[in-house]
RNA sequence: GCCUCCUUAGCUCAGUCGGUAGAGCAGUUCAUUCGUAAUGAACGGGUCGUCGGUUCGAGUCCGAUGGGAGGCUCCA
């Protein structure tokens, strides 16, 4: 006999070699239809695997992430399977679960697959689900691992088996299909009951650009098929939320073929956000001891041959423009331009610390096809500063700077992010990382204090710094759910030695800075693109390009609408006003359709008592005041902002 | 950059078998002056992304190229 532990503490005694499926039965029959797989002992099983030890067990379900996994794994199996019976001879690469589904990689020779063909490969594995096929786990040797996929000519599984040790090899089998699998999977292919083919895509195998190209098929299955429904609902959704769509209905940004790539030409709306971001911004940096600066676009060859962007970096930057025998760039950052700020004059530790910030323009020459609307261009305006001060000062620094990120994410209600702390790898100092161990563990030793001081959850990512200094990363989830960096805080000890900062200490010697690189605001470019999707465009009234929309019932009472924008305008509101001789019905669908905050309706009884009747996006009437008494509130809603 | 797909009016899209382009919205003009999500009518608007090929004839078929989408790689 054996002893079991469940999750809640309880232990039950069963003869060994029991499986976990049989123990699902002994609880309840209901279990044993949904039960997918099993931790045992903290490592995923199949449930037809015999236990022989005491152990703990946890029965997994489609409501555990590793549940799910499980099922998405199998369901990549049956992927396989149907892409085998439609185009014998296929090879494949890898094909595992991810966050939402699960791909498999292939190689079709000379055949290709486009999003056509997915209907049918989808009914082929219906078909095949319907089947029931257990999925059937076998140890093999090397030598007979090898064997087999010579045999089939399966070069890409015949590389990765030559990476495993004999003795570790597993093959799981369903209906007519084997493949190289540690596993585990459900017991058979009759508990997936919806599915859905999303996408072709190519990829490479093993992820490196050096190697062949594969064709990648993403897809989701489900145990319900109303759970699929329901996800296919969620991605419509989530389409409507994208920011290039929304950028284009409210008329934020475009571009052109004939300006470039990657090359945002913002248009009045856009604008207007740009300005209220960059007011913040002034405020909150002039609140926390930042001064301002301005530096050009360009600068000559030696500046960014002093930072060391170049060599290195040179394929990301935009080639030089060369007049009378000297090469300029276009700036891809704005550190150099201000560490020669730092060195125009000679610095105390009484100008300590100096704060130099700027909304910097840089151009980055990204691949064309890394460039995706908003989030990834290739000009963009930065909300850069950087803080040069003493290592004493730094930790406050630090935590200033961190400070500054969370106040920021409470005014526009980021709350799902995730703090990356990337630090260096010892045994690459001198190659990826600049040769000054103590320096590495001295500024990582203040990040960490400061991280926990502040008791901020963060996460650490080792071997992910950069050249010249441990960072941090925050990244966030846009609605359509992809991760992105949006904003970094960097430690620098690298620039201040190549550009040889100094300052003059109190015992009146020459000393280093530290350097720390903030953007809590990321660029316009991808905040504004972030805020799209998190607001779905419904901006919140400080932000709105367009505040206010003042819409008449009739023209008759166009005189007294422009009285009531004359004070709207007197409290610094954005407003627009609808004189078009359509029905006021007309003119809140548009002005709703717009996502304009409040509109104003206005007639007869408004204008005979002086006031305005309030219409809230989105929430409908919210009743009549003195048009006075609304342009105060309306300020008043943004100035908290500011504050 | 690589793989797959897409590219028709300002926007969203239709266009059959290869026979010289169509709708809705938007725009302009006119009428209407209206009380909380679309008043009506008329009009204007396209070298079918570009270049080349096949063909008596190309929006339609083929090739190249620009741009876009989904991925991969990259992201100081």
């Amino acid at each position: 006999m054996i002893k079991i532990t469940f999750p809640d503490g309880s232990v039950r005694e069963f003869a060994s070699g029991i499986t976990s499926m049989e123990i699902a039965k002994s609880i309840s029959e209901g279990l044993a239809r949904k039960v997918l797989s099993a931790e045992v002992n903290g490592v995923v099983w199949d449930l037809s695997r015999p236990i022989e030890t005491d152990a703990t067990i946890k029965l997994l379900t489609w409501d555990d992430a590793k549940g799910k996994n499980t099922f998405w794994h199998s369901s990549a199996h049956l992927l396989a399977e149907a892409l085998e019976a439609l185009y014998p001879g296929v090879k494949f690469g890898i094909g595992p679960p991810i966050d939402n589904g699960f791909y498999y990689d292939i190689d079709l020779g000379d055949r290709t697959i486009s999003a056509e063909d997915l209907p049918q490969i989808e009914q082929k594995m219906k078909e095949l689900a319907k089947q029931s096929n257990p999925y059937a786990r076998k140890g093999v040797s090397k030598k007979d691992a090898l064997a087999y996929f010579t045999e089939k000519g399966d070069e890409y599984k015949l590389e990765l088996i030559n990476d495993l040790e004999d003795g570790s090899i597993t093959f799981y089998s369903q209906g007519n299909f084997t493949d190289l699998c540690r596993g585990p999977h459900i017991p058979d292919t009759g508990f997936i009951k919806a599915i859905k083919l999303l996408n072709v895509a190519g990829a490479y195998w093993r992820g490196s650009e050096k190697n062949k190209m594969l064709t990648r098929i993403y897809g989701i299955t489900f145990p319900k098929q109303s759970e699929l429904d329901e996800y296919m609902n969620m991605l419509e959704e989530a389409k409507k939320r994208d920011h290039r769509k929304l950028g284009k209905e409210l008329e934020i940004y475009t571009t052109d073929d004939m300006v470039g790539q990657g090359l945002i030409l913002w248009l009045p709306n856009g604008a207007a956000i740009i300005e209220q971001l960059e007011k913040l911004a002034k405020k909150k940096e002039e609140q926390a001891g930042y001064v301002r600066v301005k530096t050009p676009h360009i600068a000559k060859e030696n500046l960014y041959l002093t930072s060391g962007h170049l060599p290195y970096y040179a394929d990301s930057m935009y080639p030089p423009m060369e007049l009378e025998g000297v090469k300029y760039y276009l700036k891809s950052m704005n550190c150099p331009h201000h560490h020669r700020i730092f060195s125009a004059m000679p610095r105390s530790y009484r100008d300590l610390p100096l704060r130099l910030a700027e909304y910097g323009t840089c151009y980055r020459y990204e691949e064309s096809g890394a460039l995706f609307g908003l989030m990834r261009v290739r000009g963009m305006n930065m909300n850069d500063a950087h803080i040069y001060c003493t290592e004493e000062q730094f930790v406050e620094e630090f935590r200033a700077v961190t400070d500054m990120y969370l106040n920021y994410f409470k005014i526009f209600g980021i709350d799902k992010y995730v703090m990356r702390f990337s630090t260096h790898a010892p045994e690459k100092l001198g190659q990826k990382y600049l040769d000054n161990p103590d320096l590495w563990k001295k500024t990582e030793d203040m990040v960490r204090k400061v991280m926990d001081d502040a008791a901020i959850p963060y996460i650490e990512v080792p071997d992910e710094a950069a050249f010249y200094g441990p960072k941090i990363d925050i990244q966030i989830y846009s609605a359509i759910g992809r991760e992105f960096t949006l904003a970094t805080n960097q430690v620098d000890f690298g620039q201040p030695l190549r550009f040889g900062l100094k300052y003059i200490d109190k015992d009146n010697t020459e000393k280093m800075p530290l350097v720390i690189h903030r953007a809590p605001l990321s660029t316009h470019e991808r905040f504004i693109g972030f805020l799209l999707e998190h607001y779905a465009g419904n901006f919140p009234v400080w932000l709105a390009p367009v505040q206010v929309a003042v819409l008449p019932i009739s023209d008759k009472f166009n005189d007294y609408c422009n009285e009531v924008i004359k004070v709207l305008k007197n409290h610094e509101i954005r407003t627009f006003f609808d004189t078009r001789s359509e029905k006021i019905g007309r003119k809140i669908r548009d002005a709703e359709v717009k996502k304009i905050p409040y509109m104003l309706i206005i007639g007869e009884n408004e204008m005979a008592s002086g006031s305005v009747s309030v219409r809230k996006h989105g929430s409908g009437d919210a009743g009549s005041i003195p048009a006075a008494d609304f342009a105060k509130q309306v300020q008043e809603e943004v100035n908290i902002i500011f504050q």
